[in-house]
DNA sequence: CGGGACATTGATTAAGATCAATTTAAGTGG
DNA sequence: CCACTTAAATTGATCTTAATCAATGTCCCG
């Protein structure tokens, strides 16, 4: 695989931000990734732990990387569970088809996020993982990271949270489908994704959605038509700038009050 | 504590079910508890271990219980997490609380469940959990656990599938929640319960339902009127018998085909 | 430049929320 | 034990929101 090609290819996708903002395409580095910030990132502990025990400046050359082209998938419902993965750039849909054929989409992780954990449970995996964009994910062998749990506390610690913090993503999400109507979901949803563009370098303000009208409707419990009359009148009231995919919040505040609680 | 008093006191609010079905009161027995025979019995690991490494039968007195009366909190949102808690009789509700007030009900744990999971990932609880009977439940220190963990792969590997296992039922509520109408939501709901008094040994059929309306409603983002008028509807196309909390499957393939996926 | 996927907008319908009134059951205290 | 109180549940009438049906618009890509 030629490295310098998969680059240039996963550039051209990338959000437009202001200069100032890191390109999706530079991978993260110790200082810079949150998740190795709060001690979260799996694949430095493990670049450290694979040279032989002394601790190794970052570097992802030392493990196991692929790319996953738009649209293909990273793993599918049903493949038994190998790897996990932490992706480095890009961003992805967990689609759910239950089976009666309808699909959810459970949620969008982005850069930072640890791919994989539906199929911790059974050893298979429960969705399907289909990037958005051009993407770039380290693997880690889910054994290797058991047989680490069971030598390091910290370790295990470390992986019991990343399991528990998904489920608690869940739980929210499960607040939002619950209590809001329709405007207040697609406030909640893209003050998510606003945050997590800041915690990736991104500008929390602007950005470039990846995922159709149709995704953001599966995932919020909406149909497509009612997503787009929510981001018009979000539009109307002033809001938000939104031209199909790209977006630009006009009024955080308002938006904030929108889509927190309520 | 008075143990026999405590005894009585769960016994009182049992289920009326058949004689040929157990009854809560009884402790599981390490071939009757269905957590064992999975091989996700955390109790009955700690036992073994706290003999001095001596596989030693199941027994309930080697860990540390605790019984919680109807309508108290086994704990609450904001607690520092110590321990995990194994569910031996009763139920109980997982309450979230938003900023905002608003409550929604994530859960409702029954024997045989694993609680403060929501607690795992910042080392604070997220929800209330809240007993809607009299229960008994059985003390894990979690820090324990990890230890546990972290000398044991094969422990450290049932934490994290018991977390997982959270993860993967939020899930699919999740998918209930945006693709279902009233009348299917109620019936997965029933499903759920139907399966898990099975689990524990009790009547699928016929069981007493330990949450009001309003907590039914606020787990499956409904109205209390939406979920009385469900639940009449089932009454009238003879799926179901209810009478109040009395609930009798009359039909179950019925609800089945209503209740599982589409 | 034309085809196709994606998105928006309008008109109508249906499901569930809301408002309001009873009914039922389970205590509680005299 | 019975009247009284209160919480829980049911039922009906009306209103609101989002779904559905249908048409059109727009952008991307070959």
């Amino acid at each position: 695989m030629n490295t310098a090609h998969t680059s240039a290819r996963i550039c051209e996708l990338q959000n437009p931000g202001p200069p100032d903002y890191r390109s999706a395409l530079s991978i993260p580095s110790p200082a810079t990734c949150r998740m190795a910030a709060a001690g979260m990132c799996f694949v430095a502990d493990l670049c450290r732990h694979t040279k032989a025990g002394i601790h190794q400046p970052f570097s992802i050359d030392t493990l196991p990387r692929r790319t996953v082209r738009r649209g293909e998938s990273l793993y599918r419902a049903g493949d038994t569970l190998v790897n996990l993965y932490q992706l480095y750039a890009g961003s992805v849909k967990l689609r759910i088809t239950n089976c009666a054929g309808i699909e959810q989409i459970a949620s969008f992780p982005m850069a930072g996020a640890l791919l994989g954990l539906d199929g911790i449970e059974t050893g298979k995996y429960t969705c399907d993982a289909i990037a958005l964009e051009d993407s770039l994910v380290c693997s880690l062998s889910f054994s290797d990271l058991v047989a680490r749990s069971s030598s390091d506390a910290a370790a295990a610690l470390r992986l019991n949270k990343a399991i528990a913090q998904e489920t608690n993503h869940y739980r929210r999400l499960l607040m939002v489908l619950t209590s809001m109507n329709s405007e207040e979901r697609i406030a909640s949803f893209l003050l998510d994704i606003s945050e997590r563009m800041a915690a990736s370098g991104y500008s929390p303000r602007e950005f470039v959605l990846k995922m159709t009208r149709e995704d953001i409707a599966r995932h919020l419990g909406m149909k497509i038509e009612t997503v787009s009359r929510a981001f018009t009148r979000l539009q109307i009231s002033r809001i938000l700038d939104v031209s199909r995919r790209h977006l630009n919040i006009r009024d955080p505040d308002a938006l904030r009050r929108l889509g927190t609680s309520h």
